[in-house]
DNA sequence: GAATATAGTTTCGAGTCGCTACTATTTGGC
DNA sequence: GCCAAATAGTAGCGACTCGAAACTATATTC
């Protein structure tokens, strides 16, 4: 019953501050699901765009991601696209509609909130929730995370010098893939303490 | 498309982490919904612990709110009493069995996740969450704050000198329920400072 | 080449949510 | 004191969501 304990507090507000990600449940006529695959989408390499890959991040299972993503492609702000390379799999991209939507996504508002506060503060609180995120085992299951940190990525031999290679998927990588996010992301020990910086 | 602003990736920590705090789903037979009430339960004052006071404080409407409450009645972790000063009034209690069931809360999880940072960095992060919530207008409907920084609180005039009384209830107040939550919560600006701290 | 694993979809039932409508009680104005 | 408006709570309905199970199709493994 006491107060002093300020991890209790801390749950407390990551509850009702990830109600309120979504706004008031429905804004632009998306659900929370539908916000959360259209931001994982904008956000997830080409090796990850895909049902399963939806799956994985959002937690649930491939019955119900493919329920929300066929909401999207209704709405037209999902396109499907087969993989030449592997033909159970198929890729989704954003229609330049889906963008727009992003535009209005109501989690910008607690960005905004965040901010207002000064860079450092920023900084620190980010550092604490990705701590929070890993030590909790929901993290366990699916570790997305950027190339730029994963093992299994090393410089391209050939080449201008801008491009990467990931050995996972024997692809090469553009230096503007580096950010996005992999569902075959492994952790590169020799980077973590960047990482956690 | 840049992984260099903060604020992005904080709300996406703060959706999925949300996701994460009432577990994969359903432990314990309970929903999101029905822990969050629960939750609310053990930590309002008796003037909230009302239909009404959970479905301000979870953001819904009071018939949904209603129906929580039943299953939770249900289940036998909820008992009704009538409120004897009004009529209209149900105020409800946590029953021995719910208090066991908490001990079980799945949030309990990320507690403890934060609880293994050093304690400097869980008041960081505490400070910024809070900061982050009240800046977001989601904060602006339901302003839930504990007694011992609300404003309608004053020293008790008559006896011992450990009690405490609201001057909106017009209620005398122990010591140990300052720390509740109340939904008549008012901003003390005296306070504002050491709340901040 | 058969067995197994993976990607994805569909269907179905249980359950949730919010809206509207409704009752009962209290409060406010005259 | 009395009537209107506000407040607390519940019930029922319809739309929708989710997860489980069953199913198809393609890859992989031995």
């Amino acid at each position: 019953m006491t107060t002093s304990d300020p991890c209790r507090e801390i749950t407390e507000l990551l509850a009702r501050l990830g109600r309120a990600v979504d706004g008031d449940g429905f804004s632009a006529g998306l659900n929370p699901a539908q916000w959360s695959a259209l931001r994982y989408l904008a956000r997830a390499n080409r090796f990850s765009r895909s049902t399963s890959g939806f799956a994985a991040y959002h937690g649930t299972t491939r019955g119900t991601a493919s329920q929300t993503i066929k909401a999207l492609i209704d709405k037209g702000l999902v396109r499907r696209e087969p993989d030449p390379m592997d033909g159970r799999r198929v890729m989704l991209h954003l229609t330049p509609a889906a963008r727009d939507v992003l535009e209005r996504d109501p989690s910008q508002r607690l960005a905004l909130a965040a901010r207002s506060m000064p860079a450092p503060e920023q900084v620190s609180v980010l550092r604490g929730l990705r701590a929070i995120w890993q030590m909790s085992d929901a993290a366990a299951d699916s570790s997305f995370g950027e190339c730029a940190l994963c093992q299994h990525l090393s410089p391209c031999r050939e080449g201008s010098g801008n491009d990467y290679y990931c050995e996972k998927k024997r692809s090469k990588l553009q230096s503007h893939e580096l950010q996005s996010i992999c569902v075959n992301f492994d952790i590169n020990d020799l980077t973590a303490d960047s990482a956690a910086r």
